[in-house]
DNA sequence: ACAGGCGAAACTTTATACAATCTTCGCCCA
DNA sequence: TGGGCGAAGATTGTATAAAGTTTCGCCTGT
């Protein structure tokens, strides 16, 4: 018996070809490379992997769950839209959700932990300078994903998993000024703060920055998302 | 065009096929028909609704996602069967988030829906005088689903379903006694607090309510789940 | 010229057939 | 008698084809 024949049920497959479609869907939505509302044709997304398009159905249905995508009935899977309010919802569990997540990540603190994070942040700032948006919007979010992996607590990680690819959305479609995704120097502080163990610290630089970043938003309050239209049309 | 055609993308689509093979199955496991580990056949379940294996895929699929069922590759679909640390997590993610969810529903407290919860409680009465154990334990767990509905949160309620889901298999494998699945006096001590707006009262008494159920837990630390067959053997 | 409806094309949905993999049972050998 | 090898059976993974639905263009009638 091999390592090798371990799936452990909690293994991503990344091998399974299903996974990399998945996995290359969502790093282009969550790069900005397909935009909110873009239609994601089975045979379309089969030609591009060669795959058939019953892993690409698999694939997006996956994504579905995930809050990602829309899959309309009879009508096809596109790049979800959220509203004004999906985003406060989503801000808001983040809000709740992730203070805590960094507290186990204190507690699970250690030399391989604390090097893999200083690794992180040097990725983050080479792409900033470079200009790369498209990595950093990328690297921010796995930024978060990063601190709920230390965290070690599966749930929160799979919340999270999905928390992070709406916000990916939401900030794309929300944001006041083309602002940089997330403060590069916001991540440095939560890092120090978890260095020092100092939870307290930590929840609060935490919650400051997620405040921050939903702060750079506009999210309106339109009455219905059938309103969209008269946006678009006043523009 | 009837309001008929409206599945909204939230709506559970109770009309569409799949979505009737994820409840069947659901119910099933929820109400502790299927124990964990049992083995799901596709040819099996499909025969049983009368649907393709494309379509009980698909639903297994979705269940796999919502933690309840494990798919293991190229062996099939088996009721999940949550380990200790499984369970410490999913209570902790819910004594995290459902006070918050019960905030909000006292926030959204109405006539329409105290109606709702009084309505409830008596179900859970009438399950429980009945010693229908299997109602029991449904409606049980559909009483904190209730209150996220009521709390229009839905992410909150995303969650909360899988968490829900998980905590009757976690029920079922490590209570101590045959203790009533929850007890239901503490279910209307939170509808109380939630009729006279208490926001303090129904986070607490939420928080000993989920408090008491995994206390009456035994979650035992084995090394890894290759212990459990020494468990059983010594039993 | 324009509104309404018919029809074809494109896509999704569902079913079925084929290929790959795992399990199981029987047999052989040490 | 116990273990290991191997082939048959069963089950899942994948692809392809048939069926149903939506959408868009075109045509006709007013």
């Amino acid at each position: 018996m091999a390592a090798k024949s371990r799936p452990k049920s909690d293994a991503p497959d990344v091998s399974d070809r299903v996974s990399r479609i998945r996995e290359g869907v969502t790093a282009a939505i969550l790069e900005h490379r397909l935009l909110p509302g873009t239609k994601l044709g089975e045979d379309e997304i089969g030609e591009i992997y060669g795959a058939s398009r019953t892993l690409v159905r698999t694939a997006l249905q996956q994504l579905a769950h995930e809050g990602i995508v829309n899959i309309e009935k009879n009508r096809g899977a596109f790049v979800a839209r959220p509203t004004p309010a999906d985003a406060r919802e989503v801000f808001e569990a983040r809000r709740l959700i992730e203070p805590t997540i960094v507290d186990h990540a204190v507690d699970a603190v250690s030399p391989v932990w604390l090097n893999r994070l200083q690794q992180h942040l040097a990725e983050e700032r080479e792409a900033e300078l470079r200009g790369d948006a498209r990595a950093s919007v990328r690297l921010s979010g796995d930024f978060h994903r990063l601190i709920a992996e230390m965290s070690g607590h599966s749930i929160y990680l799979g919340f999270l998993k999905e928390l992070i690819a709406r916000s990916s959305l939401i900030i794309l479609l929300y944001r006041r000024h083309d602002t940089p995704a997330c403060g590069t120097d916001h991540h440095a502080e939560i890092v120090t703060a978890i260095r020092k163990r100092d939870k307290q610290a930590a929840r609060a630089q935490m919650l400051s920055h997620l405040n921050e970043i939903e702060a750079e938003l506009f999210l309106k309050d339109p009455a219905a998302d059938e309103l969209r239209l008269a946006d678009v049309l006043g523009a």
